[in-house]
Parts: C-alpha cells; structure tokens; sequence
DNA sequence: GCCAACGTTGGC
DNA sequence: GCCAACGTTGGC
C-alpha cells in the first residue's frame, strides 16, 4: 500500500465536502499536470492519502483513500487527463500545517515542502506515520 | 495582491 | 530540440 497527498482549495473543495459524498466518495477531478495524472495511475484500491487544504489554511486536514482505479476524468475535454475516486476515511484530530511541517526535519524533504506546486504527490510511509502521529490520528 | 517557481507552448 | 514567452499555482 502507497501512500500520497491530494491537495485541494478548500473554497473550491474542501475535506468537508468530500466526506459528505460518503463511502462512494468522489472524483478527483481537474487535474491538467503529467506529474500528477501519472502518480494516479500509480494507485490502487485502498491506498490511502492526506487531504492537504492550500491556500486557505494550508494543513493537512483529514486522510482519503482510493476507491476507484484511474479512469478519464469526466470534466476533461482530452481523454490523456485522467482521475481515480477517493473517499474520506478520517479527519486530522489536529490539522497539520505547513508550517508544523517545516519545523520538523524528519518532515523537510517532503515533496510539498520541496514541490509546492504538484497537487497529487507521494508521501513516503514514515512521513505517513509521523504526520498520523503529530495528528493524534489512529487508523 | 504580489511574485517566485514551475510547466507548457510555440517559433526558430 | 532549444529556449523565450506566457500562464498558473500557491506561499507569503
């Protein structure tokens, strides 16, 4: 099992809103960068991943988990764009913010310190465990 | 609201 | 195939 980190705005789609969509959960959609669309490829039923909140609050906030396997994204007008669905699994108990993370060193080399800009990103397993830890989350 | 960083586009 | 110009993202 992989691990990865979605990032959304919360105005535009928040952690909130995809839990409401329940246990069928929701597509990602939107995604317009090679980098991104190709680490969906990647992924597999019940890998799971942080929801990271940009912009407006800039924290993790809750973790999903991959509930359907890469297929065309339905609001892309090329089928190359592609999606997979997630659901929401569980809220952060604490939201982990950006700047949490960069005062932890264990925390520095991850790809939304290092590649702020990439919005579907993998996370290694002890960045995983440490942020689940910090977050007084228990899965 | 600014701007740095990055990705994409298109002319050559 | 290089690279300048442009658009977008996202932190500040």
């Amino acid at each position: 099992m992989a691990y990865w980190l979605f990032k959304s705005e919360p105005d535009v789609f928040s952690f909130d809103q995809l839990t409401a969509k329940g246990a069928k959960g929701e597509e990602w959609t939107g995604i317009r960068n090679y980098q991104a669309r190709n680490n969906m490829r990647k992924m597999v039923i019940g890998d799971r991943g942080f929801f990271y909140h940009s912009n407006i609050g800039k924290a993790v906030v809750g973790v999903v988990e991959v509930c359907a396997l890469v297929h065309p994204d339905s609001t892309a007008d090329i089928p190359a764009w592609e999606c997979v669905d997630v659901r929401g699994v569980a809220p952060m108990p604490r939201h982990i913010t950006l700047d949490e993370i960069k005062t932890v060193k264990a925390l520095s080399e991850m790809v939304l310190v290092k590649n702020s800009r990439l919005s579907v990103q993998p996370v290694l397993d002890a960045e995983w465990k440490l942020i689940c830890e910090l977050g007084g989350l228990k899965l």
